[in-house]
Parts: structure tokens; C-alpha cells; sequence
DNA sequence: GTCTATACACAGATAGAC
DNA sequence: GTCTATCTGTGTATAGAC
């Protein structure tokens, strides 16, 4: 492959994003996603201090993921959360009119704060090798940071209602096509191999899944995020790359 | 790769490994399962003709399946399961003392039976990359033909109690060993590259879940399990083999 | 804004008729 | 072997005091 000076230097960006910086970067936390929950359903919630919102949905969240990882979203009784978050049932039914409603606010909240950090992360990139380096690391960087919501969302999709499993359907797809879209285009510049882009795609999203699935499995075995990431673009790339080059 | 004639024929042989005739060879269905569990659990089973015991325990099991996919087991009442399968509250226990005891029989006897037959795919060959093939398609035929107790088995894991949890994650441990074994007798023999052979294991066996786990995607698009089985074997090889013989 | 007390629906499980 | 009727605990949700 052919690198011209613009390209190398970002190569070398790329090389150099670890997960520690990205996280420095991107600045994100917990408190950002309870933000934004407020903000898109401040109607709907009684209470209208935003510091106090705030400050007991994260209580509530982080006590939502939790007892699910354990028990799942239909094994957790209000009262468990109740007593989990340290809020009363009065409380807990101030800011969720019911259950059903904490659970649909954390899938479409979580999903579009999600894809809205994930489109921007090789914004303005041109060579496809660059951004699906950078694509696949931003998500498991993303994966690394708000490992619960992630878990949580997986595994909870299929309790949600038909409306709110074609939304969620329709965000899981997209992480897929964002991939597809790079594999199609790195292919019309040369740089990739033709191959079976849908499928690799597919397959590539596994393996972004896989991070925040099986994340007991890793940390038992001291896999950093940012090896994981390495090992997996090794993978890929190799199967990609075309062959003088490799 | 220098092949011998033996190996070319056994190679021969795995080409021809479709699902098709696994599955005729295999002779596996719903019935063998039931029965299965029926020598296990003969003692704590209150009904004594085993045509009646088999063909409740179907019942019971593929309504089981059937609602646990759409709300998870602890979604799932008891009465729900009544409904679907036919069978009054009154007959169900007495086949199950209890839920939880309907769920761990099916954890355990599932787990063992699946290693049974992964265990046997295999045996006898001696030459790594034709195990490779063998086990990679034995996993996805099998959970080409009971899906929905792979589905369930790897959702519902987390509900288990910690003993029964423990056996859970040591049946997960197994085939990722399984392939583990493999890489490394490959590289060994010098068919295989050297790799990371643990990381290479873990992300193969999330590719093999991602076909059960995501089954209505693959459906829709129309990909068989012969088409998913090449597909991820070449992804493999093209990681695995020596580049000289790409 | 947060609490306690309570309504009432539904859960898992069993006894005893058939 | 299978059913219906019923026990008792727990579930979600709310009303109204503080």
C-alpha cells in the first residue's frame, strides 16, 4: 500500500489512540447520560430541580444495572431497586411513571447518546483503513466506559414492547452498516480485498459484542481493552489487507 | 501444506460435511432430548409411563423456549407456561417441583448433551486443520438444530444460582478449550501460524454464538448455515494458514 | 421532594377431587 | 395422571402525610 505523507501522519493519530486518551478526550461519564435523560424528559418527570434529577437518576440507573446483570430487568422488583438505589417507591415513581418507562427511557436514551458519539468518530477521515481503525476502537472504548448500559441493553431488548424492539433493532443495524459502508468503500479505493463485506460486517459487530458480553471472562484473564482492540484489527486486517502487502 | 493421500481424502470427506447430511447422520431431535432427561431425573419425576413423561416434557419445553425468547424466564409465570403447552398447573409440577428446578434441568442436561456431541465430532483425527472444520461446523449444525436451547441457555445463564452458575461457565470454558486445543496442536504440527491462540479461541467462539444468538438476522437475509460456516472458516484461515499456501 | 402505608393483581406452589 | 380450587407471599402502583 501506497502511504503518502498526509496519510502516514494520521496513521500515527491512530496509532497513538489508547484507550487512556480517548476517555480524556471524549470526557463522558455518567453524569452526561443522566443529563441527557433529563433533558429529553423533563415533561414527564415531577421533580424540577436538574440537580436533584440528576443526582437520583444516577442513583437509580447505576442500581438498575446492578440488579439486572444478576437477576435481569423482569427479575428486578421495584422494591428491590427501592431499597438497591437507597430512594423510596415514592420516589422511584416520581421520575418513572412505571416500570416499563425506566426501561424504555435507558434503551433510547443510551442508544442515540451512543450512535450520536459513534458517527462522529472518524468524522472527516477519508482513507477507509483509518476509519475503521478508528470506528472499531471508538466502540469498544464507548463498550469499555459504560459497560453496563451496554450489557443492559442487549440483554434487555427483547422484554421491550414492538415499538421499542424496532428501535432498538434499527440501532443495532446501524453500527453494522457504519462497518459495511467502510469495508464497501475501502474495497473502491483498493485498499481492502472483495470479500463478503454484509458478513464480515456481521461478524465484526460479534466481536465488538463479544468486549462487553463476556467482560468477567477478560478481566479474569487482565486483557486490556486496548489489547483486545489490537488483537481483533490484526484479525481483521488480515483477512482484508491484500496479501503483498501483509 | 504438504498433504498426503489421507489427508486429501479426509479433506474430501469435510467438504462434504453440510448440514444436510450431519443432520441425517446425527439422527438428533427434540425426542432424544426428552428422553435424556427422563433416565436423569427418573427418581424426582412423579409420572412413571415414559411415552407420557417424553412427550410432556416437549411440551413443556418448546412452550418454555417459546415464551422465554419473547419475556426471559423470570418473565415467565407459571400460568403462562400452563397456557402454552396445554398442561394444567397441577400436571406441570408434577413433573417440576419447582421453576427453578425446570430451569437448571434444562442448563444441565442441555450443556451435557451439546459436550457429548461436540466431544465425539472430532475424535480420531489427527491433523489440526481438518479438527478445526470439524468442530467449528459440528457447533453451528447443532445449534442450527436446537436454537432455541442455545438461545436460552446463554440468556438465562445469569438467573442460575451460583452452584449451577458455576456449571454453566465451565460448559462456556469447554469449547472455547476445545478450539484453544486445536490452534495450538496446529501451530504445533506447523500447519498454523503463531498467534494468540487464547484471544483467537475466544473471538471464534463468539462468531460461533453470534449464529445462534442473532438467528432473525440471518434468517432475513437469507444466509444458511453452510453459507455462515465458510464464511467464518475462511475469516480463520486467512488468519491461521501460512501466507505461502494463501 | 420524599416518605410510609396500603390497594389489589398476580406470582409460585399444593391439596384433593376425578 | 390430570384437573380445579385455593393458600400465601410478592408484585406494581398510588394516596396522602410530612
Amino acid at each position: 500500500m501506497e502511504l503518502d505523507k498526509e496519510l502516514e501522519s494520521e496513521l500515527d493519530q491512530d496509532q497513538q489512540l489508547d484507550f487512556f486518551s480517548f476517555k480524556k478526550q471524549l470526557e463522558i461519564d455518567k453524569e452526561d447520560f443522566c443529563k441527557e435523560v433529563y433533558k429529553e424528559r423533563k415533561e414527564s418527570i415531577q421533580i424540577k430541580k436538574e440537580k436533584t434529577v440528576v443526582k437520583n437518576l444516577e442513583k437509580i440507573f447505576d442500581a438498575t444495572f446492578r440488579i439486572c446483570t444478576r437477576k435481569g430487568f423482569r427479575g428486578m422488583s421495584m422494591r428491590d431497586l427501592s431499597q438497591e438505589s437507597g430512594l423510596s417507591m415514592g420516589a422511584l415513581y416520581s421520575y418513572f411513571r412505571s416500570k416499563e418507562e425506566l426501561l424504555n427511557t435507558l434503551q433510547r436514551v443510551g442508544n442515540s447518546f451512543i450512535q450520536r458519539i459513534l458517527e462522529e468518530s472518524a468524522l472527516g477521515k477519508e482513507n477507509a483503513f483509518i476509519r475503521l481503525r478508528l470506528t472499531i476502537k471508538t466502540h469498544l472504548y464507548l463498550s469499555e466506559i459504560v459497560q453496563p448500559w451496554f450489557y443492559f441493553s442487549y440483554m434487555e431488548a427483547k422484554s421491550l414492547c414492538k415499538k421499542e424492539r424496532d428501535f432498538y433493532k434499527q440501532a443495532e443495524l446501524y453500527t453494522e452498516n457504519l462497518i459495511l459502508n467502510i469495508l464497501e468503500e475501502g474495497a473502491e479505493q483498493g485498499l481492502f480485498q472483495q470479500r463478503e463485506h454484509k458478513m464480515a460486517a456481521s461478524v465484526i459487530k460479534a466481536m465488538l459484542q463479544d468486549w462487553y458480553l463476556k467482560r468477567w471472562k477478560y478481566a479474569k484473564r487482565n486483557v486490556t481493552v486496548d489489547h483486545y482492540a489490537d488483537f481483533i484489527l490484526g484479525f481483521i486486517e488480515s483477512f482484508y489487507l491484500l496479501k503483498e502487502n501483509n
